[in-house]
DNA sequence: CGATTTTGACCAGCGC
DNA sequence: GCGCTGGTCAAAATCG
């Protein structure tokens, strides 16, 4: 028993390694050891037991494979847009937006915008000669569309980026049943940052989110700088993995607000903050811990005698 | 009690 | 001019 004892805790160890918060989740291992009584019945239980540990094992090493996987896609998407944003921010981007002018309600922008929103999403044209109009019409706003997989059953159309946000509208637009959101940066009160946050129309688990402008300031990153929230749950920030379209981000006029900053860290350290951000946004998902916890618990009972 | 959210009202642009 | 629509305002409600 001492032996399975070890190869439990090292199995913990093991997958601690992909997301940490498996350490906390104490293995309720109490009912088979206590439930094993007899010579044979032992013998075979611990038979039964290692294969059952070879298998997680087994398991575990393809679920870290995949995160490598994932890491390498990840590092290759980010080196993309690397570049993208490189060529893209020689055209002067960093200039200060123009001020306001005197009447706030201008049709002018968000008309152009959508144009442009619409014209990439049918063409499905590369982020690249997205920006080519927004270059042209010297639009004084910058314009980034992303899109958010949270969980489906969240209702909420808060999304967590770093960002502290203060919603001043919500309203219902013609061609989509689910409210948009409208809410503006209350970091900084100069700062002029806007965001639409609205459900897909398609897939209610994908959240548009519009950002309009440039943060005057850094970029909080506590934890303590999320949105507050009432009564609903902070969605995870994470590019949605199965997007609608090709279009699941149509202009990437800037980088996204990940809780690190990825340029700026050592590999190592970009690795190990990467698979904290993974480990982080997997265990916010309420949905992946149930499961997860389902699985393991269903696993270890299915050892019991009973 | 201050900050934030909710929500109905209002405004401006556009098409007819 | 009128109605529709998206965006914003602001008072009331709510929360910590």
């Amino acid at each position: 028993m001492e032996s399975i004892t070890m190869e439990q805790s090292s199995l913990s160890l093991d997958l601690s390694v992909g997301s940490h918060w498996l350490s906390h989740q104490p293995m309720k291992t109490e009912r088979n050891s206590n439930a094993i009584t007899s010579g044979d019945s032992k013998s075979k239980e611990v038979v039964n037991l290692r294969a059952e540990l070879n298998r997680m094992n087994e398991e575990n090493e393809r679920l870290n494979e995949m995160l490598q996987n994932m890491y390498e896609k990840y590092s290759a998407l980010q080196s993309q847009m690397m570049d993208i944003m490189s060529e893209s921010g020689s055209e002067g981007g960093s200039a200060a937006p123009a001020p306001e002018p005197e009447k706030k309600r201008k049709r002018y922008n968000s008309k152009t915008q959508n144009e442009i929103v619409s014209n990439a999403m049918d063409q499905s044209i590369s982020s690249d000669e997205c920006l080519k109009p927004i270059k042209d019409d010297q639009i004084k706003s910058k314009i980034t569309k992303v899109y958010v997989q949270t969980n489906p059953s969240d209702t909420s159309l808060i999304v967590k980026d770093g960002y502290q946000w203060r919603k001043y509208g919500q309203k219902v637009t013609r061609d989509n049943p689910c409210p948009r959101a409208y809410f503006r940066c209350s970091f900084a009160p100069t700062c002029q940052v806007k965001k639409k946050v609205q459900r897909s129309a398609e897939n209610q688990s994908i959240v548009e989110v519009t950002y309009e402008g440039e943060h005057t300031h850094n970029a909080p990153t506590s934890q303590s700088d999320t949105p507050k929230v009432k009564n609903n749950v902070v969605a995870n920030f994470v590019p949605a993995s199965k997007p609608v379209t090709d279009e699941h981000i149509i202009h990437i006029k800037k980088k996204p607000h990940l809780d690190f900053d990825l340029s700026a860290a050592p590999p190592a350290e970009l690795q190990y903050q990467l698979v904290e951000q993974m480990a982080s946004s997997l265990t916010k998902d309420p949905g992946f811990t149930a499961a997860l916890a389902s699985a393991i618990s269903g696993k270890i009972l299915s050892f019991s005698p009973n």
